[in-house]
DNA sequence: ATAATAATGAAATTGATTATCATTATCATA
DNA sequence: TATGATAATGATAATCAATTTCATTATTAT
């Protein structure tokens, strides 16, 4: 069993809280953990149909929930209605530049920009908990193509 | 009338896609300017029933993307699976920073930070379009009563 | 005034997400 | 390792914002 680091989180927090470690849950765990970038419902329904097709729908769902509760991923909101989750866990914290042609995603960290943010909530008497940031703007290639 | 300038520019892109300024189109205008920051459609619904009441959500859905289009309204994702509009002619861009607890949202702006994300997008060789930026915190007066 | 066409409102539809609920799985305890 | 209390599951129904459809009405160029 690979990523022993994230299974003992998701362990420890589903054990917190009076929840069992199911098959379906370390199914999807590790699906969602195999899975590069950004990722949508559909997208992990499949896969997981592939390991067990008796895994339904909002058992993705719930699961997910779950896994953005215990701080492994997180949800984004890069595609207009519709959830989108990455993974957190050991990662960097970045913010995200979309293409809006091709809709490729790049991610980039900018610690300036970052502690201006801090500044401005300071500045209005927040405590700062987190942050949105996305660009959007027609990468090279489509700029190219066009 | 109030509002000439933002009359003439909603005139002006219904012509020029040969689309008629018709009665519900002034009201919801009206309405839409008439609002102070940020608004839902059921608002908007709420408010141009009380100017006339035949007009119905479609009607509102339909009137809001004109307006984004021509250039008049702003579409925010401040809240969570709801459309949310914002008056974007004759005022300055801003960016958001949001009270998780009582919801409040105020505007700010930072010159630098908007320059570092001009940099951040040429550096990926990507041609800046717009961007989203939105600060998530606890205001001070929720702060106070924890 | 009158065609040609656009817009409307009511209702139906869509599509993503959430809730319900009978059944099944899990696990601490005996 | 059996058992019983409880949690989780999957199928389905429900929800809810947003969009589409369509018969009717309004608009505008002629």
């Amino acid at each position: 069993m690979e990523y022993v680091q994230e299974l003992k989180i998701f362990e420890n927090y589903l054990a917190e809280n009076n929840m069992h470690l199911t098959r379906p849950r370390k199914v999807i765990l590790q699906v969602f953990l195999q899975t590069e970038g950004h990722m949508e419902i559909e997208e992990l329904f499949e896969k997981t149909k592939m390991v067990d097709k008796n895994i339904g729908r909002a058992t993705i769902y719930r699961a997910m929930n779950l896994l953005v509760e215990s701080g492994l991923a997180q949800e984004n909101s890069l595609i207009e209605d519709k959830k989108c989750f990455e993974r957190v866990y050991g990662r960097k914290h970045h913010d995200h530049l979309v293409c809006t042609r091709c809709k490729k995603i790049e991610e980039f960290h900018h610690p300036m920009i970052e502690r201006f943010q801090e500044k401005t909530a300071k500045k209005h008497q927040f405590t700062l908990i987190s942050h949105h940031m996305t660009l959007f703007g027609v990468c090279q290639n489509c700029n190219c193509n066009m």
